[in-house]
DNA sequence: ACACTCCAACCACAGTTGTAGTAGGTTCAA
DNA sequence: TTGAACCTACTACAACTGTGGTTGGAGTGT
C-alpha cells in the first residue's frame, strides 16, 4: 500500500530539501538561511521551489507563524535518497556490485571501510535475528531521527 | 593536464551513451537499434541526442560509410559513471560509507556481497603490494582492469 | 534513368529547471 | 498611524530536455 511514488527531485530541489530535513521545519526564509551561503539563490528562487516542491508533495504546510507558512518535508530524506540510489543502480545495470566496485576502484572506498562495513552490519545483523529471529531485508520501518527544530531565528 | 571537464550527461544521453559504449562505435541507426525497444525513440530523436553528444564532446564521428557517419564514443563508461557517482556521493554528504549502509539496509547489498567484494580487493591489493611495493591509494593511473566489454547484445 | 530506401541537417515545440522581479497584504516598533 | 521590514502570490524567462517532423541529397537494384 501507498505507493509513493517516486517523487523526482532536481539538483536544487535536492539541495532545499535538504535543509527542510536538516532543519525538520521552517518558514522560507529559514530554509534558504540554512543553505550554505556560496550556494544561496534569491529569496524568491527558494520560495519558488519550495512551492514546486508543494505541488509534487514533497513538503506541506504545516501551520502559519504570523503571516509566514511553516513548511515540513513530506518525503523522507531516506526516501529521497533511495530513489537516487536506484537510478544510479540502473545505470550500472542494476548491479550494487559494479557500483561498488568503482567505488573501491577510484580510492574512494578502502579496504578498511568495508571491513569496518562488514563488521558494524555483520553485529547488526546478528543482534536481529537473535530479537526476530529473521530478518526480511527488505524492512523499510522508519525508526527514529524525528524531530530536530529547535531555532530562535 | 587534461582537465576533462566532466561533461553532464541527462538521462536519455546516457541511455544513448550506454548503447555507444557496447557498440564501441556505430551509425544513428546501430546506435538506435541498440536500446531496448521498449524505450526506443524515433530515429531523429536519437539523432539529435548524438549531435548533442557531439556538441558536448561527448561522441565524436570518426568515419563514413556510405553516406553514413559512424559515431563512436570520447567519454568513457567509467569517466561517466564515476561523475554520477561523485553527484550521489554530494548529495550523500560526500562519503560513501552512508551510501553503502543505505544499500545494506534496503537490502541491495548483503553482507554476502560484502565479504566477497572484501576478498576480491584484499587479494587485488595484496597482489599489488608484491608486484609494486607500494600502493598509493590515490593513484590515477591506468593500470590494469581495462577493458571487459565484452558481451553479445 | 528510376524508384526506393537510408541519411544528414535543420527546425519546431512543449515541459522542466534555475533564477528572480513585482505588486500588494501583514506586522511591529515608534 | 506610519513606515520599515517581511511575506505571499504571481509572473517572466532563458537554457536545457525529450521528442519528432521536413527537406533534400546519396546509394543501389533493375
Amino acid at each position: 500500500m501507498a505507493k509513493e511514488k517516486p517523487v523526482k527531485l532536481t539538483r536544487l530541489e535536492l539541495e532545499i530539501m535538504g535543509a527542510v530535513w536538516t532543519l525538520g521545519s521552517g518558514s522560507v526564509r529559514e530554509i534558504r538561511e540554512q543553505l550554505p551561503e556560496e550556494k544561496r539563490p534569491a529569496y524568491t528562487t527558494v520560495q519558488t521551489i519550495i512551492y514546486r516542491l508543494e505541488e509534487k508533495g514533497a513538503v506541506r504546510r504545516v501551520k502559519k507563524i504570523g503571516n509566514a507558512h511553516i513548511f515540513e518535508a513530506v518525503v523522507t530524506r531516506k526516501a529521497a535518497h533511495n530513489h537516487l540510489i536506484d537510478e544510479l543502480l540502473h545505470v550500472f545495470g542494476g548491479s550494487p556490485r559494479s557500483l561498488m566496485a568503482q567505488l573501491v576502484e577510484t580510492g574512494q572506498l578502502t579496504l578498511r571501510d568495508i571491513r569496518e562495513l562488514e563488521g558494524t552490519l555483520a553485529k547488526l545483523q546478528a543482534n536481529k535475528t537473535t530479537t526476530t529471529a529473521d530478518n526480511s531485508l527488505k524492512n523499510k520501518s522508519g525508526r527514529g531521527s524525528k524531530r530536530r527544530q529547535g531555532d530562535a531565528k
